[in-house]
DNA sequence: ACTTAATTTCTCGACTGTCGAGAAAATAAT
DNA sequence: ATTATTTTCTCGACAGTCGAGAAATTAAGT
């Protein structure tokens, strides 16, 4: 609002609205751009004219029969127009996929991560030769590569590309703008991993029934805790955060949490947490650096059969979740949690005591318990998210340059 | 982003960046305007033209002597454009006051508060007789009141002026849009009272030094807790909300709080919680209803001379505010909090219990202490505040409408 | 007293943008 | 072939910003 208007500046926002409606629905003919986005007829042909020389969009071949009347042609973006490297960073590896601006995939392979302990300082370097790999696999010129978006669990500070703590790393930090900077001009973005989870999300409900969603949590549950938030801010205008919930604090001095604080989210809802409790180990012991899934499926299935102390920890866990979301809506409105991770296998489990937690808060006392859902494919979505917003940075950049730099 | 553009559109917005410089800066001249802006001279002349002519702005008097050549001349708010309502709620009484457009008070006075316990339905009533009677006293036309705007503690819905929950009135809710509406066809808008406090000094903060403050959190103790949080979005962009932070969980089970819930962080750090504990009464005793401040003054007293009890009802306190802090600090990033309201004089009891709540959380062990800062003068905070947004809602409401409907 | 320099404000033409109306294009139905 | 229908394109009107230079107005210099 406080910074000066130009006509310049009306035209690129009507750009950028015109490439995000070929985002949302595919390829669009004139007459459709023009309903979706609300401008005249007249302003869709100077836009498009100046999209198609610029070699931003194209028009498609195959034109939709419409009946009688003079058939319509549809604009699509180009493919070519610029490409898209997509890092994902899980505990087990690094996935690298190359998407063309059109979103779709045009290559993928995954790397082990070395569990190298004071590999921090080298990882960095480890992503740039995966990135490297990428590119000479592809014969891509350099210069195509427009975006670089990388995600991670963990703290994040997304306008510099600096991952501040990790479940891996911990708070040895990565510049991954500092390490890549030298051979890429492309942008580098890095974002939580969850936090995509929830723009993907809303992404999907407002595909669904546009402007019905006020909010949405994502809570991502496996090893460590995730949680990302979406909030729908004026008219159609997402924004999108990464609050640190797993660390946030449960109960003072409490259990000891792999960042080596006490009492941690995590050191009672993370995996780590809920073997330690199943076992009767103390509390402050050392948390396991990985858990099988197995080991916990174990615990599970005894939880399931009625063994008192498996099924404590997985309550104990749901009530410092529970805890957590009444805290978080506290400070928030009231916004419907989607579950999704690894976790979500044991959500029988797990509901009884989120609940209880949930329940435990003036904020639910008074709005009611929020909806939980589930939702599974979590590695689905992240990509999902990726492109979400990957996609529609490249159109503000592209537009914002004049199309082509 | 998301909603289409065109070129009145952007007349409008740099009609409300040129008032909103008016308003921060005092009465400025042509050139004055042009550089805070950053606007060309020549469309200054359009829009300071337009402006006058609808009767929103005019020339100043006394001209700035500067020296050399053709004296500036200062354009200003007309007083007369439109009027603005303030009410500010609080637990002792309402007060009512009439302020111009350019800021300055004209009228105003404060009524008791019928402390009728089932008077939610009626209060709103009396609120519109307060009003009426300000309007008479004024001898104003009843159209020139552009805006009425309300404060109090408690939770708020901003959008359609509604009183979700307050200290008084408990869940009652108090509709004023539905109260008022009949009467005034003036906007109404309701803001919840830390929230008006951090927008104050949020405004102060980024008067002295533009754009050096990122966020800011303003906590207010007393009977209730309040916290308001403003942050900074984008260049001079301003996004304020109030969690409510009172109610917030701070253990599972905890003391009764007033608002019914048990272990609210105001079940320990409130007026009544700290009378309660210093004189080890159970904590699931009913909260006094009002608490006089020399009560709680001698118990300051007594802790400062070494009782124990009385020191530690304020440590808890303490703690229970670090802890919330804490929590609130790993869900948004870090932020200095600025401390107000009547609870200040207790400060020195307090925060060594903030400060050990603070230190108990894996943010704070990361990122260092949030900056503390205790601020006095919570009511001309407030209604600073008021002025602040009340203002420019009405510059943006002007505008919008084209100068006068 | 007159001129000159300095500074501020105003005005004009060029440019960019959106929009509505209607022309042009292209196909299906008659 | 012609007509109806639908889509796309084009043109002129209008609104806005900007840079450059003209006009206004005062202080300083002679």
């Amino acid at each position: 609002m406080l910074t000066r208007s130009s006509t310049e500046l009306v035209r690129q926002r009507n750009s950028v609205l015109v490439l995000a409606a070929l985002r949302r629905h595919g390829a669009l003919s004139h007459t459709e751009i023009s309903d979706f986005t609300g401008l005249s007829s007249a302003t869709i042909s100077a836009i498009t004219a100046d999209l198609e020389k610029g070699e931003v969009i194209e028009k498609s071949e195959q034109q939709a029969a419409s009946g009688r009347g003079r058939p319509r042609v549809q604009f699509r973006p180009r493919r070519d127009c610029g490409y898209l490297i997509v890092v994902i960073i899980s505990s087990d590896g690094v996935q690298y996929s190359l998407v063309d601006y059109a979103g779709t995939l045009i290559d993928r392979f995954s790397e082990e991560r070395s569990h190298d302990p004071h590999g921090a300082a080298r990882f960095a370097d480890a992503v740039g030769e995966g990135l490297e790999r990428l590119l000479s696999r592809s014969r891509l010129s350099r210069t195509k590569i427009k975006l670089i978006s990388l995600s991670s669990k963990g703290l994040v500070s997304s306008d510099d590309a600096v991952l501040l703590w990790s479940p891996i790393f911990g708070s040895e930090r990565i510049d991954f703008e500092a390490a890549l900077r030298a051979s890429w001009q492309a942008k580098i973005i890095l974002d939580n991993e969850t936090l995509l989870v929830a723009a993907a999300l809303g992404a999907r409900e407002d595909a669904g029934n546009p402007d019905g969603l006020r909010s949405l949590a994502a809570l991502s549950l496996g090893h460590s805790i995730g949680l990302g938030i979406v909030r729908n801010a004026g008219p159609a205008e997402r924004e999108i955060s990464a609050p640190n919930f797993g660390h946030m604090l449960h109960v003072a001095n409490g259990g000891l949490c792999r960042c080596g604080s006490r009492g941690c989210i995590e050191a009672y809802a993370g995996f780590y947490a809920i073997l330690r409790m199943a076992f009767e180990v103390p509390d402050d012991t050392i948390p396991a650096k990985f858990v099988p899934v197995g080991e916990l499926d174990k615990i599970a299935a005894r939880a399931r059969q009625g063994h008192r102390m498996s099924a404590f920890a997985f309550r104990q866990a749901g009530v410092a979740l529970g805890n957590g979301l009444s805290r978080l809506l506290s400070l928030t409105e009231r916004m419907p949690v989607a579950i999704t991770g690894p976790g979500t296998r044991y959500y029988d489990l797990l509901r009884p005591g989120i609940e209880e937690g949930l329940a435990q808060s003036h904020m639910v006392r008074m709005q009611g318990m929020p909806e939980l859902r589930v939702v599974f494919d979590e590695p689905l979505l992240v990509f999902e998210g990726h492109l979400n917003r990957a996609l529609s940075v490249i159109d503000g950049d592209i537009v914002q340059a004049g199309f082509h730099i």
